[in-house]
DNA sequence: TATAGATTGTAACATTTGTTACACTTTTGA
DNA sequence: TCAAAAGTGTAACAAATGTTACAATCTATA
């Protein structure tokens, strides 16, 4: 996949495949590679660029005034680093950016951001679609984090999927636990009580809701 | 204050208040009011517009396939709402909209919005830097409860807030307990437990970090 | 098909957190 | 200035969740 079309696919999506391939990139950026090891960006650097993650994988890691690592995540091209800072309030890179592989990198300043939006309609809408989708993915996550026993995450997990008495997990147990942020056999023993009470039936992540009153006791 | 004031200031932060004061909104824009208990918006609606709730108060509030409500939250203006969804692929109110008092509110089509932010850089950067700070809160609250121990979620905070040695937890401790969706008498102990064990001096919302090994300990 | 690896359910026990109640301090507003 | 309200620390006990271990099942691949 050639930087431009990678480039197309994700900020600009309103176009088929075979239109993007063949389109020439106009957009001004500039192309940088790192080598494994190499520090992309400092914790508390200024964010002047849009930086695309084209080939390779990151770590971003939240350091503290005193050393310690406090937050750490892993990403893997393609992907766009840090999109919502590039104009937030305080645009100051919030992590530091190490190269786990080596990396290529599409930046493409502010300006050239700014001029695009104006331009074409569709990079605006990719753009915006991918912080929006961004925030409302955090913010459903945060709602299932809200509710404060397992049994409620399950409660309001299934009834945001609930389609006309069945529900589908769409996802394995391990993942689910991590999802929710508990231990697997927690959410195990969780599924199962449910199961007793008769709240719920349970099969190979799918399921039928016998009780919504009793679910809906466990929420909030 | 008037509406257009209100959106210059909402969404075009660049200009001092006084300019702002001055301008004539051109862009384009609908007034609407609600009357208590009026629907302002249905779970499911197609987004195309921007909604500035510009006076009033309203209650979102998520209802499942089978009615039941299994979200709530409540806006004063003045807010944007749904601002996110407005770009999101899956471009539907994610929940319904109620006036809890009389309101107004301000619509703007995504056309006009479109319009506006090609034409005004100041508005995309207000448009941008709202998304973005929202995001941005949100992840911050993430990471806090990301951290399954109430102490874990101390360490986290504090850290993040160390400035040579000494913290502000800039707020009370049934706030924070709320903010980390735990009980205030479990924060209460923590806090109390981390100082007995000499990791931590604390008095009245301010402390010190005695022991950064202990406390980093704590995380993840 | 056979087999190694991943996923799952379950159990017993340890640990953490929630619950409730109360006394004490601080803040607020009349 | 005083009384009421809000905020805080603490304790004892209940409840929920984590931890660890193991066996059963499913899945992918040689």
């Amino acid at each position: 996949m050639n930087s431009d079309l990678l480039f197309f696919c994700t900020m600009c999506r309103e176009k088929p495949l075979d239109e993007i391939a063949n389109l020439k990139c106009t957009i001004d950026h500039k192309i940088k590679t790192y080598k494994k090891g190499e520090y992309i960006a400092f914790q508390g650097d200024h964010i002047s660029n849009l930086y695309m993650l084209s080939k390779g994988k990151v770590k971003m890691e939240i350091i503290t005034d005193s050393g310690l690592s406090i937050f750490m995540e892993e990403i893997s091209a393609p992907y766009p680093l840090a999109t919502a800072f590039l104009f937030a309030e305080d645009n100051c890179f919030p992590a530091e950016v190490v190269a786990l592989e080596d990396c290529e990198i599409i930046l493409i300043s502010k300006q050239a951001v700014e001029k695009q939006i104006a331009k074409c309609p569709g990079f605006l809408r990719g753009y915006m679609a991918f912080t929006a989708n961004q925030a409302q993915s955090l913010s459903d996550r945060l709602k299932i984090f809200s509710q404060k026993s397992i049994k409620a995450k399950i409660a309001y997990y299934i009834l945001q999927r609930d389609k006309k008495g069945s529900f589908d997990l769409e996802q394995n147990i391990t993942s689910l636990a991590e999802y929710f942020g508990v231990e697997r056999p927690s959410l195990s023993r969780a599924i199962s009580e449910m199961v007793k009470d008769g709240i719920i039936e349970y099969k190979g992540g799918k399921g039928k809701i016998l009780k919504y009153d009793s679910l809906k006791e466990f929420l909030e």
